[in-house]
DNA sequence: CAAACCTTGACACAGTCGTGGTAGGGTTTA
DNA sequence: TAAACCCTACCACGACTGTGTCAAGGTTTG
């Protein structure tokens, strides 16, 4: 068996138990479970928490920063509501060329794709 | 002067003069200053306070969920880590095909140049 | 000039995030 | 079987979010 229980998985990524529980009650590692119940961490998860916590560390985000980006990544709606919103703002101006526009509607689409696949 | 105050601003978008400045302060919308330092609200920016409340309401996230994703757009190598991150979980077990690889590879290249732009 | 605005800064307060505990109750294992 | 785990469900507490209100002082305008 290569799976880790919950203290095992503590000890090698930096996280403390406690907090492995809530970042899986965040959505961002979940861990498979025995028969029992106990968590199982296995080589992916272990991986996951520790560029995880780099992650947050190297940008200074938060957990619910990544939770949301997770969610837009999932929700093509959101994420195309909230980058139509940004794209309102940034150049408005002058510096809007029809390239930037094309490319974004190319982008949709291919995220569409994607989602659909 | 097509411009105007910040009450009159949150007259029209339903924001209270309060949140007006909370929202600037969270860097989404920043309205002209006149010489004397008052706000000044245009088309553009009432429009946008319009569909951001909008969007906040439609998908219940929070500013500092916009926020974020404003600072995702304008960071490459913030982006790239945060989704270099997602992608790593997901489809991890069988479903991952080269094409995909390639796509992300390639949409990250997109980014770069578009950041230079 | 006085009323009615505007500005920044501060206090307040409920709600959430990030963390650590503790309690009551199963599971594994020496 | 008893020690050492694990689980869920709480309480607690500081920091931040979202929002209102108030204070001290400048600006616009009837």
């Amino acid at each position: 068996m290569q799976s880790l229980t919950i203290h095992e998985a503590a000890g090698t990524t930096g996280w403390s138990p406690r907090m492995l529980r809530y970042v899986e009650q965040a959505g961002l590692v979940a861990p498979a479970r025995s028969a029992s119940g106990y968590r199982l961490y296995g080589a992916a998860e272990l991986q996951r928490l520790r560029t995880l916590k780099e992650l947050l560390a190297q940008f200074d985000i938060s957990l619910s920063d990544v939770a949301f980006a997770q969610r837009m990544a999932g929700a093509v709606d959101l994420r195309d509501a909230v980058e139509g919103w940004l794209q309102s703002q940034a150049e408005r101006p002058q510096n809007v060329q029809a390239e930037d526009w094309l490319r974004f509607e190319q982008e949709k689409h291919e995220r569409l794709l994607a989602a659909v696949a």
